[in-house]
Formats: C-alpha cells, structure tokens, sequence
DNA sequence: GTTATTCTTTATCGATCGACAAAGAATGGA
DNA sequence: TCCATTCTTTGTCGATCGATAAAGAATAAC
C-alpha cells in the first residue's frame, strides 16, 4: 500500500472548493470552475474526491466544522439559554458578514433551488438545518427544566423562532446588508428569549 | 399586422412557468423541462417569450403581482402598522405552506445560489426583497410619525428586523416545516413590533 | 531490480445545456 | 387572389455539463 504520493495538499484544495461552493451554491460551480479554483486538473479531482457531489459534501462538513459550527459552540459553552442564544445571534451575523468570505450561511444558500436530479444534495442540507433547529428546541427545553425560562414556555415554537431568524439573517447578508444594521436587530430578535425568562436584564429593543 | 394566431394560451403558460420556477429556481429548470411542463416545442416558448430569462422575469412579475404581493396589499389597506405586520406574517405563512403549492416565497428561493454567468439574475431578485424590506421600513416610520410607536423606536432596525422574519420563514416552509408551527412563531415574532408601541394589546409569546 | 500501487497527464466521452434556422401553415389586409 | 405577417413544426447548432480511459511517473514492499 504505497503508490505515488499525492503533490498537492488535499485540505487547502478541500478549503478552497468550500469557499467556492458557498459562494455560488452545489449547481452553480461547475468542474471547470473547480479546475480552475483549485488549480488541478479534473482528473485529479475526482481521484481525490470521488465526485462533484463528494466534494460538496465534505466542503459542507468542514464548513460545519469549523465557521458553521458556531451555534454548537455556543450552546456548549454558554451557561444559560439566554447567553447560548445571544451569542449564536452574534457569531451568526459575524460569520455571515466576515469582509473577504462569502457571505451567509453555506447550509442555507448552496442548494435551496436545485434541479430535480439533485434533490438528494437540497434533503441531505435540510437535514443540517433541522437539526440546527432541533438543538435549540433542546437546549430551550433544559432551560425551561432548569428554571431560567417560564414553565409556560412552549420551547419548540421558541426554537422554530430561532431558527427562522437565522434562516433570515444569511438571506439578509448574502443580499448585502451591513454587519452593523444586523447586529442592531439583535436586541430586537432577544426580546423572544427574555420575555420568557423571569424578568430580569431586558434588553432595550429599537 | 395579423399573422398565424397564437394556439395556446400565454397566460396559462406563464402560470405553469412560475410554478415550476417557483418549485425548483431558475437554473434548477432547464428548457427540457420547461418543454415538457409547458407542452410547447421549445421554438414556440422562444417565439413567445424571448428566452428562458425572460420567461423567468416575467414569471416573477406574476408572481409578485399575486402570490407574492401580500405585503403591498397589508400595508395598503390595514389602518396600523401592527395590524399590517401581523396580516403580513399571517399571510407569508399561509402563501408559503399552501397544499399543492411550492412552499416558501419564489423571491427568496428561485436564485439565491447561482452560477456567475446568472449574477444578474440573483441580484434583480435581490431588488425585489431589498424593496420590500423598504417598504416595511417605510411603514413603519410612518407609524412613529403618526403616534403609533413611540417617538424612540428605530424604524430601520425594525423593518430590518421583520425582512429577517420573512426571508427565514421562506426557509422554514421549503425545508417543510408545517404551518401550524410557524403560525404558532407569530405572537412571538409581534413581540417587537408591539413592544415599540405603546401598552396595550400585547399577544402571549410562548 | 521487480512488482504492485497510486497519482498525474492528456485527451476525450456521451449527455445535456440554452438557443435558433428553415420551412410549412394559418391569419388579416390590399 | 395574393401578400405580409406570425405562429408551428422539425431538426439541429456549438458550448458546456460531469465524468473517465489510457498511458506515463513516482513511491513502498519484497
């Protein structure tokens, strides 16, 4: 098990097609693109990957790694809901907005329109998205248990909120709107959280 | 200036485009498909409509004058900016989660991702959502100056705010999210809205 | 060295992309 | 009736799509 070595770094070619599948989406690169932004030939690229949509799939799991995975951060580290939410918000506007990167979330615009054969490629995003949402309901549900939000608290409907917002922020950045008009929605966007949680440190909206 | 007359109907042609536009995006249709959701040879959808970009704009000028023309029509005709707002969401999530219909706003998810040489396409859609985030703007300014809202409130921010929610709720309905789910986010998503008027009929988030 | 293995290079493959040319057919106006 | 005009039919265009075959080059194991 030897064989010729490979001469050229295979994470900075898979970082590159990460960038460039944000940028434009699954269907909108095409291998003559990725022949020309990875600067391989795309013989090369298949030995390496597989596929176009191999590729895409693990450019997806290192965006996820690594500039997507800020909301399982957050919710890692963060010691209440309320800050876990605040944070993702942040992050979420930072990453989407970073000067030189594409802009938005890579989940939720390289393949919402898809043509019909590649279909699996929009389920199989969908599935990152769901789950997304499904980590917030949780974390909203432990913190209606621990007593930091109101027993009342339907903590899915809360969740879907959440998730809508983000879902809406990477439109709003891919469309050009500044950092500092999205940032400014966030205490707006809080008002959610902190409304379910006893009345303590309100933040000022609009 | 008689000729041969034209023996289909253009409207329900253009309707059966937005639909499938609508359904799978602009690049995510190719002109076989069109030929065959149409029933017209492609020489005849040419001779009709110009090219498959044309046919495109003129679909979502259809669709934005019906389906999508929701919020033009709230805003027009509801007496507060509240009233407008709430209507506004009420509707988006109906429009979005119809049975048999494409989920989520054709706006939004008809060319969010495209390939570079479809850039123009991507950003006259962007137009249209950058319009409609003015026009809630707009309206909202309208209803600080005429007392509604208190003097403080940040009618940008707001508007920005509510763009957020309506671009991410178009996400939701495509992913599937049903609609007695994102119905059940909207006393939450009017929290900001009435939070910047004065006391009085505040819905029950959460 | 020999062999098996893997990568690189080069040249394409068939399918599909959006678009159109040319000829025939149906209309209104002269 | 004949013409100008417009639509329909048929066939196909060059470009690009994702993907691969075949041969040469570089490694490790033996």
């Amino acid at each position: 098990m030897a064989g010729r070595p490979r001469e050229f770094d295979r994470n900075e070619a898979l970082a590159k097609a990460r960038d460039v599948f944000w940028s434009r989406g699954y269907e909108g690169v095409s291998m003559a693109d990725l022949v020309s932004t990875l600067g391989l030939a795309s013989a090369r690229i298949y030995a390496a990957f597989g596929s176009k949509e191999a590729l895409f799939r693990e450019a997806v799991e290192l965006y996820d790694a690594e500039e997507g995975g800020f909301a399982t951060r957050a919710i890692a580290e963060e010691p209440t809901a309320q800050l876990a939410i605040e944070r993702i918000l942040r992050e979420a506007v930072e990453t989407y907005t970073r000067k030189g990167r594409p802009h938005g979330c890579m989940v939720v615009l390289a393949a919402t329109n898809c043509a019909s054969e590649n279909e699996g490629v929009r389920e199989w995003l969908e599935g990152y998205r769901r789950r997304r949402t499904a980590s917030l309901v949780e974390r909203l549900e432990r913190a209606v248990e621990d007593g930091e939000l109101k027993p009342e608290t339907d903590a899915r409907i809360l969740g879907d909120y959440y998730a809508t917002v983000l879902h809406g922020l990477s439109v709003q950045a891919r469309d050009g709107v500044p950092r500092s008009r999205l940032l400014a929605t966030i205490p707006t966007v809080m008002l959610a959280v902190c409304s379910a949680a006893y009345p303590r440190s309100f933040p000022r909206a609009t």
